[in-house]
DNA sequence: CGGCTGCTTGATAGATATCAAAATGTGTGG
DNA sequence: CCACACATTTTGATATCTATCAAGCAGCCG
């Protein structure tokens, strides 16, 4: 019944906050005719890799999974969204990156392309919204990169476990509670990996006091500084080895370029 | 001598290619009026990661990296960049997400952000083209992150290769010869391998005459079809093996959900 | 209380990193 | 222009991580 949202979030109305945040009261009200609410359910498929779709799907309830894909069923899931998060941050002219699939219920606001436009020549703003989010996804995919590049199996779980605890301002008791709305397999393909390396993982984070586990989907953090410490790839903290090394390219100058 | 440029693009004259493709006469000159023109030499670190750089940096001569680091030295190189790209597409109020680094002679355009925001205020289609940039990026980042996370060194190889082969509109002789104007350590710091494997998938590939390598730096593609074969993951076309399989959600229900 | 589905655990194999050394390329100075 | 010295790349032998293959366990729903 109750969603499960990947971090306790809850929207009503049909809004769409990033957007919401730089309008007025007026442009509020626009946003909202130009909006129309669709829902989904669990395996749902929201839009396709390769599709040309004439709309900016914004999610306000649920969490889905955009993933791509290799001819051999090879498969990596690309980012989770969740409520308050736009689906997609491609171009109108651009077809869907990635597949988009409703992994829970979801309450999707869909805003046609087209009308989109009118409102943003109407308020620049919006233009540079979309791309303050475009560039903040762009930031956090280059990590994700270094992430699946060059961390082992078990800083890549402490990493996505850190991910999805709260961003743990005041460590209440409560952001220390995780409640996973993906299952393994999807875990796995979230961090390149396969679901029995997720389970032994969990099974050597929670030997290790890192983790407690009542249930499947459900992650309560003991030790945060330990999995904070993996999560870096702090050395001699718990690693099982330095992993594969980078030579140093020493710069023959001394470095002072462009950056004022 | 002659900066080695990724594609061979030459530009000339203090240009931003992708703001003068949006701006009339008018704002092209203005732009010349508040950017200034530096170079940087091989190796020359030309923003840190973390770092507030004041500036939008574009490139307009020579070749960059964008780099991550972990604390114990392993390190992923993001992205390279080449003679027009934007150096990188974060906002301005945000640190660097990534170091950058001159790998080869670069001519460098600043401006900065302060003027910048000026001149978008008054062509706000310089906030849509940069909101493009960005979305293009974080659409490429999402197909890199699916080749460091689920193709195997082969396959990994193969795709850097064909993407740092012009795009081959027609196959001329001349977009068969690629000159690298990176070194092994990078090629596998931007594959997540190690250099070693690197030269091995290298062998691999002449022994396959996939590829002639006259030099380290100078790779010929002799069977475009087979690496891009690879690239993709084409099963049963030379690939080693099989790799990671991802099991089938089957979404258990029919789809059609919230795109038109 | 089955029968599932999803998770965990175990044994093994294979890919790729690591360590070490040889070969090749590149640049410099005579 | 050639020879030498250093840097880079390649090759080889081995270890290790993680995927693969194969059961066994739970939790859940009918």
């Amino acid at each position: 019944m109750t969603a499960r949202l990947i971090n306790g979030r809850q929207t009503s109305a049909i809004t769409v906050p990033p957007f919401d945040l730089v309008l007025d009261a007026r442009g509020r009200k626009q946003l909202q005719e130009i909006a129309r609410e669709v829902t989904a359910s669990r395996g749902q498929i929201i839009a396709e890799q390769g599709e040309h779709g004439p709309e900016l799907l914004s999610l306000a309830d649920g969490v889905v999974k955009l993933s791509r894909l290799l001819p051999d069923n090879r498969r990596l899931i690309v980012a989770f969204r969740a409520a308050g998060d736009l689906v997609s941050f491609h171009r109108c002219d651009t077809p869907w990156p990635a597949t988009a699939e409703a992994i829970s219920i979801c309450r999707l606001v869909r805003i046609r392309w087209e009308d989109f436009r009118r409102l943003a020549d109407r308020y620049p703003a919006l233009d540079r919204a979309l791309f303050e989010m475009a560039s903040d996804e762009a930031a956090i995919l280059q990590d994700r990169l270094l992430t699946l590049g060059r961390k082992t199996t078990e800083e890549r779980l402490a990493s996505f476990l850190l991910e999805f605890s709260l961003p743990s301002a005041a460590p209440s008791s409560f952001n220390r509670e995780i409640l996973l709305p993906m299952r393994r397999p999807e875990i796995a393909d979230y961090l390149g990996m396969t679901t029995e390396s997720i389970s032994r993982e969990f099974t050597r984070f929670k030997r290790q006091r890192i983790i407690a586990m009542p249930r499947p989907s459900c992650v309560i953090i003991l030790n945060r500084s330990a999995l904070e410490a993996l999560a870096m790839g702090k050395p001699g903290l718990g690693m099982k080895s330095v992993g594969p090394r980078s030579l140093d390219y020493s710069p023959d100058q001394s470095n002072s370029a462009a950056a004022s």
